[in-house]
DNA sequence: TTTATATACGATAATATTAGTCGTATTTAT
DNA sequence: ATAAATACGACTAATATTATCGTATATAAA
């Protein structure tokens, strides 16, 4: 429980990978050999993080990817978000209906984790873990 | 990702419960209808909580669970890892073995986001949360 | 203008994890 | 004795994650 996925452990490979390379094109081929990813996953996690500008895509040979100017600065959240969707320990925390019968007694706890872990990730930028 | 289980949920829905009715004894059998909650998993997951004095349990009839002193000061940490083992957003941050063909490039941001979510349940009690 | 290389994206298959069930033993109040 | 409860291990089912496949599109270079 409260594991990341390999969609963003892969993501976060790659972005600093690319971090390190600076301004040079890196391909999801020549990634997915030097760590060892799955190619096809990590494609398409590359994918998610250009649409959302956290890195830059180039097509065509010697294409790839690179670091934008938001690269370091996007937090933690915002990095989970655009990859696995709203950050929530319990799907009812977003998500409409509640299961428990008769009441549910662990809204507020559940509320009160939630919201320190989402505050946490939102005071964190890739900058500050690396 | 980064989900509790139901385990843990159905674990504080006990807790929270036990602590509502103070000193009296309450079974599994009745947590479970009043929260429409599986009975054997939720015995299971009281069973792990008692040896971890987190509840007493008293068998035979009109037996059942309830709260220690330590129930409300227990960390959200001891809390989790009671039920589900070490907190640790990758298995690698206890486990041996590296993945990664060349080298692993974000040792440093796992172990960093890690600690600070252990820090953040260490310093967090269930009655933090209530 | 053809070819090779790369991203883009949806569908599907394989695997792992989580959730739930079942059977049996043990304790204890009545 | 009996019934009600916890204790515990093995097993099955359901779900979520991970990985693969196929096809389309863009583009640099021969």
């Amino acid at each position: 429980m409260l594991k990341i996925t390999r969609k963003v452990e892969y993501a976060l490979i790659a972005v600093r990978h690319l971090e390190e390379t600076s301004e040079k094109l890196v391909s999801v081929n020549e990634i997915s050999k030097l760590y060892g990813i799955p190619r096809e996953l990590l494609a398409k996690t590359m994918q998610k993080l250009a649409s959302a500008n956290i890195v830059k895509s180039v097509k065509g040979p010697h294409g790839g990817y690179k670091t934008t100017t938001k690269s370091a600065n996007t937090t933690l959240n915002d990095f989970f978000e655009i990859l696995e969707g709203p950050t929530a320990i319990m799907d009812c925390y977003f998500d409409s209906g509640c299961d428990h019968l008769t009441n549910c007694n662990i809204r507020t706890p559940i509320n009160k984790i939630n919201n320190s872990i989402r505050n946490l990730f939102d005071n964190l930028t890739l900058s500050d873990i690396s």
